[in-house]
DNA sequence: TATTGTTATACTCTATAACTATA
DNA sequence: TATAGTTATAGAGTATAACAATA
């Protein structure tokens, strides 16, 4: 087998001969998502002095440039509201984002890129897009359709199955 | 386009029109992986009481029936040694592991699996099977396969680019 | 000197729950 | 009553660095 020529041990090394289909693919596919994952993390704290929740934030608003509340980016970003508050605090520190108030809704903020923040952000998205065409290059580009395809399919039953 | 379809915002909808291949496919694997992996966590806790990295240590062990060192824990989970030493105590106070004194290395130990870590282990990587069978069921037989297929030449890339 | 493992510390991210202000 | 957001707290997971014991 091809990855048996891999002499690294990981995480993927947790799968036994005995193991069915679904439990190696899904390790070999932690393994590559971690893998790639670990090093957006390590690249945007060392080059941007920032996180991927941070990144993922500034990412939302700057596909909503009309602002979202709290509970929308709590949705998007699927954690709980005090989270956010506690991102978007850090954030608003850095002058990257600010709260405005909510035209008629009195308990709620619009949240919004800065001027600041959309610069530092589109420099950030910039580089880091880089890194994933870097990092998916053990791809070419037929096969990154067929995977992008493929995911649809498993994607969607996953929203099915998995509420809660 | 296929993804237009699906209503629910999550960490893929950060992807723009104008972005490349690449980013959108990244974005829409870490979609899922991070789908199913945050499923696995959830009921690691709800029904074992335990979490992702308890259950990899056990798993390395389990596949070591000689044991393994800190450091080799420390390189296959990879995390760091006062990390390993973190996890292993917590599973040694629960009686699933133990440390054995290294035979010619004083200051090394080997850690094994005691009799009922390999049984509570078994029961949860039977469930945990389970889990994962029924979470990647979105692709059917020769799809996991293509995917297995093409997840290799990734990793190989990763194995290449990715060295610290 | 280098290595194995531990300890101490700190930081990030996360969830839960109690709270306030407003709807 | 319900909802938007905050605060407080706790816990998991991580890294770094200083340390002791041994090689």
């Amino acid at each position: 087998m091809l990855d048996d020529a891999l002499p690294e041990p990981d995480l993927e090394s947790r799968v036994n001969d005995r193991d069915h289909q679904a439990l190696k693919l899904w390790l070999r596919l932690l393994a590559c998502t971690t893998r790639i994952e670990d090093q957006i993390r390590q690249r945007l704290r060392a080059d941007f002095g920032t996180t991927l929740p941070r990144f993922d934030l500034l990412a939302q608003l700057e596909r909503h440039p009309d602002g979202l509340s709290m509970r929308e980016l709590s949705q998007r970003l699927m954690v709980t509201g005090g989270n956010v508050t506690g991102i978007t605090d850090q954030l608003e520190a850095e002058g990257l984002v600010q709260r405005e108030p909510h035209p008629s809704d009195r308990r709620s903020f619009t949240v919004k890129l800065t001027a600041a923040g959309r610069r530092q952000f589109k420099r950030m998205a910039a580089t880091h897009e880089g890194w994933i065409v870097e990092l998916m290059a053990g791809w070419d580009k037929e096969q990154k359709s067929q995977v992008y395809e493929l995911l649809a399919g498993l994607k969607t039953h996953l929203a099915e199955t998995t509420r809660k």
